[in-house]
DNA sequence: GAAGATTGAGTCGTCAATCTTC
DNA sequence: GAAGATTGACGACTCAATCTTC
C-alpha cells in the first residue's frame, strides 16, 4: 500500500502529532524561562511587537502582527495592563479605536525576557549544526507558508 | 559578536517563534479536518490511545500515554463522556481508581477522525520528499527528546 | 505517607454576538 | 453597512489543593 521508502499514514500522524507536541514543549521552555522575569510568551511577543513598533499601536494592529485574533489581545493586553506593563490609550485619530502602550517597567521586563529567551534559545538549539537550523527553519517555513 | 554562517539571536528566537507557531497552525489544520466527525485532535488523541490500548484504561495511564498531566485528562474525559464517545467505569481491582472505556460511537468517530487525519496529512505534506519528511521528523525529534 | 483522581483558579486561544463610531 | 474593540462562552492546558483509598 506504500511504497518503499514512503513514510506510512501512521508515520505521517505521528509526524505531525510531534510538530505539534514539540511546539508545545517549546513554549513550557521559553515560559519557564521567562518566568523570572514576570513574563510568558504570550506576553513577551505582544511587548516585542509593541517596543519594536516604536509607537502606541491599536489593538487590531497589533493582533495582526500577533497572527492572532482580535479578541484575543483584547484580553492580553488586559493582562499586560494588570501587570502594569502596558496601558490603554485612545486613539486620537479614531474615536473607536484603542492604542497600546509599553510602559517603562514593560519595557524592562522586555528586555530581561530578551536576556532569559537569548540562553535557553541557544541552549535549546545548542544540538544542531547552523546548516541543521537553516534546513529546520526552511522545513517549517514551507509548512507554515502554504495556505489552507 | 556572530560569527558568519551562525544565526543571530534574532533568527535563533525566530526559529523557535516559527515552532511554535506552526504547531498552532498544524493543530488548528487538522482540528478543522476533525469537525466533520465532530472531534478535535485532543479527543481524536485520546480516543486512539483508548482503541489501541485494547482495554478499558486508567486515567492516570492515559495521561502518560498522553504526554499530558492528570487533571488535564479529567476534564477531556468529562467532554467525551458528555459526547458519549467513551465512559468511565471504576477500576475493579483499586478502589481509587477510574478507568476509561470507549463507547462504540467513540470507535466509530474515531475511525471516521482517521480518515479525515489521512487525507489532510497527506495533504499537509504534499510539498515534501520523503528525504525531507525524514530529516523533519529527526530534527524535531532531537528537539523534543533532550530532557530539560 | 503515597497514589489515583478531582476541583478551583488561572492562562491562552477560539468563535459568535454586541456596541460604538466611522 | 463596515471597522474597531469588547464581551461571554467554550476548549485545552497548567498548577496547587483536596479527597479517597492504598
Amino acid at each position: 500500500m506504500n511504497r518503499i521508502g514512503d513514510m506510512t499514514k501512521n508515520e505521517t500522524l505521528a509526524l505531525l502529532g510531534m510538530l505539534m507536541h514539540t511546539g508545545r514543549l517549546t513554549e513550557a521552555r521559553l515560559d519557564e524561562a521567562l518566568a523570572g522575569a514576570g513574563l510568558s510568551t504570550a506576553k513577551w511577543a505582544a511587548l516585542q511587537r509593541l517596543v519594536e513598533g516604536g509607537e502606541a499601536m491599536s489593538l487590531g494592529k497589533l493582533a495582526e502582527r500577533l497572527a492572532c485574533v482580535k479578541s484575543n489581545v483584547t484580553q492580553l493586553v488586559d493582562r499586560l495592563e494588570a501587570d502594569g506593563l502596558a496601558r490603554r490609550v485612545p486613539d486620537p485619530t479614531d474615536r473607536r479605536g484603542v492604542l497600546a502602550q509599553v510602559t517603562d517597567e514593560g519595557r524592562q521586563r522586555y528586555a530581561a525576557g530578551r536576556l532569559a529567551l537569548d540562553s535557553v534559545g541557544r541552549e535549546l538549539l545548542a544540538a544542531y549544526t547552523p546548516d541543521e537550523l537553516a534546513q529546520l527553519s526552511q522545513l517549517l517555513a514551507r509548512l507554515a507558508g502554504d495556505g489552507h
